[in-house]
DNA sequence: CTGAGTGTACTAAGCGTAATAGTACACTTG
DNA sequence: CAAGTGTACTATTACGCTTAGTACACTCAG
């Protein structure tokens, strides 16, 4: 379900997060599905189970999950939230892209075309 | 002449670096001329001078600058190579970002929607 | 009820990077 | 020659990531 990469800079919880978070938002895992336990993650990742602990808190942190005592981690029933919040970041990135490209120079044009180059044409 | 933000996560040679490339690519720095030493900076900074000397070393190695032994740093007469690379950066950044987008669910419409939104009317 | 499995919360240790501190050496310039 | 410079080390401290181990409250199947 999660694939790790060694190569990657980024700390391991990090790329659990980040990918358990586009799985949820995707609708990949389901509403109110069970996710594997700490332990069982932890063993599949051949992570620490404290690893994967920090892991889930951050996903409880955002929303994307909740937890039941007992019972396991439960994929939130509302990402469509998180869905938005991601979507409104991507924008906000690319706003500073823009403007860092206008600090190396580029006129308004150069943008404009910088941005037209990645629009696609509609399948029909 | 930099400005250090003590909240931003990443490190001050990284900060230092990212600032004086800027400079430079800008042409704020003229070609040539020539830095602050690595001590008098790190006063300047409250940094310690091995951090001045850590973010040298990393422009050296990007070629913003050129070092020579007993005079000082330069800025290289040749940004505008560093300028183009810089800008391919942000052109793969936002390749990136847009493949996310799609990654969350978004239509090729509402992507391009999306890019629409940063084209900016020229000014007459 | 009992035990296995679960989330959760600690402490301790090892590791790597960032940063500071100090020293040393080769070079250039006045 | 002396001051200022780049450069290269070592040692130390601090912090975050990770692993390891332990402990406790809870849920559920048996």
């Amino acid at each position: 379900m999660i694939h790790l990469n060694l190569h990657d800079p980024r700390p391991m919880y990090e790329q659990v997060v980040d990918q358990m978070e586009m799985l949820a938002v995707r609708g990949v895992l389901e509403a109110d599905s069970r996710l594997p336990s700490v332990r069982q993650m932890a063993m599949e990742l051949s992570l620490n189970p404290n690893t994967v602990q920090k892991a889930y808190s951050e996903l409880l942190n955002r929303g994307v999950i909740y937890s039941v005592r007992g019972k396991g981690n439960f994929v939130s029933s509302d990402c469509s939230r998180i869905r938005q919040q991601k979507l409104d970041e991507i924008r906000s990135a690319i706003a500073r892209l823009i403007h860092q490209a206008h600090e190396l120079g580029a006129t308004t044009q150069q943008c404009n075309e910088l941005l037209q180059s990645f629009m696609e044409v509609e399948q029909s």
